[in-house]
DNA sequence: GATAACTCGTACAGCGGTGTTCAACAAGAG
DNA sequence: CTCTTGTTGAACACCGCTGTACGAGTTATC
């Protein structure tokens, strides 16, 4: 593989990345133009646009896993839910058009699996948090954690629709998912 | 006006709404079928895709709308809220589709428009329920509002996934919208 | 500097959708 | 019964997208 094709690789997820960020439905084309290459090019390297959108979201989640590496999971499980779901939050938002995209371009089951490296780590808090009592043990793991994706996508459509403010957003968001993961009988936050 | 020309409106509005809500991009040409009409019959009565949506829409919401009227809001909010979600999530649930279609035909603000009806029911009940001390007021009604129809959304997601059995999302919803919905300080029911 | 790897633009075929036209035909309303 | 209003299928032009083919040009690499 010669240099030049690798660093082609690169720009051409990259800008799958950037457009797919702005408009979904983004054309291959567009997205060949953006990376500074000719659409056949592109056809070289992504055998068709389903495999592009795959790359473009796993280099998102990559990107996102290492950002998301940085935020400090110990101390109070509450807290540390809060600097997660923050730091998340900022993600969803700058990729949920991205995610919009593979929703309707790669099979079922797809994006889930992708998502494993994500889900897991809000997964170990959850259930360390369960654990000293703090969150609700009468929902299922997969039911809060999606829940709490719902809530922050939600936020990204509001604030798309012009009825929500982006500083305020994160704020919102942890208010509620810490009341909605508050046990039965006890006070929320 | 002939009257069976009123006839075929009504039957093509009602395919709209059936057809839209198992495809989202279902063409015009099968909900023209599915009304048993000509694809030129419906062209005649709605000039593009996007007017059929909008019909298909507000019809699916004023049924809706209907259903909800049956439903008890009085006594406690708590109470009369979990009903009233209950309710709701049948019909997000049943016209989940539908609704992404919309999303990405109509213009924007037209789907909120078109839910003023629903919203204010709900904005009614929460107000009570903030007046009597058993929801949060620390965060906006819209975005409260916002929250449970995002979580209703995502369970519908999660059925589609496979992840959720449909017995146990009202369940899911009810508990997490509760708690979600608590003031701070207060005890979770 | 030779050679294999890579890129480029253009052009093409195919697909599935939308919206329009036409001329023949059916069915309500008076 | 008549005439206006509706309905019908087939055909058409149009659009933007995907994916492929080709021949000429360019650039890493050895």
């Amino acid at each position: 593989m010669r240099a030049d094709a690798q660093r082609n690789i690169d720009a051409i997820a990259a800008a799958a990345v950037a457009c797919l960020s702005r408009d979904p439905e983004a054309s291959v084309g567009e997205i060949a133009k953006a990376a500074g290459v000719g659409r056949v090019t592109l056809y070289g390297h992504f055998p068709s646009r389903a495999e592009l959108v795959d790359a473009a979201l796993a280099r998102a989640i990559a990107d996102g896993h290492a950002i998301l590496d940085a935020v400090d999971l110990d101390g109070d499980p509450r807290k540390a839910l809060s600097r997660l779901v923050d730091a998340s939050w900022e993600l969803v938002n700058r990729f949920r058009s991205l995610l919009l995209a593979a929703q309707h371009t790669l099979p079922p089951g797809r994006i889930q699996e992708l998502h494993e490296g994500p889900a897991d780590r809000m997964r170990k808090l959850l259930e360390r948090g369960r654990d000293d009592g703090v969150f609700r043990t009468d929902l299922p793991t997969s039911w809060l954690i999606s829940t709490m994706q719902n809530v922050m996508h939600g936020a990204a459509d509001e604030i798309n629709a012009g009825r929500l403010e982006a500083t305020d957003a994160a704020r919102y968001i942890s208010s509620t998912v810490l009341a909605a993961l508050t046990p039965p009988g006890k006070r929320v936050p």
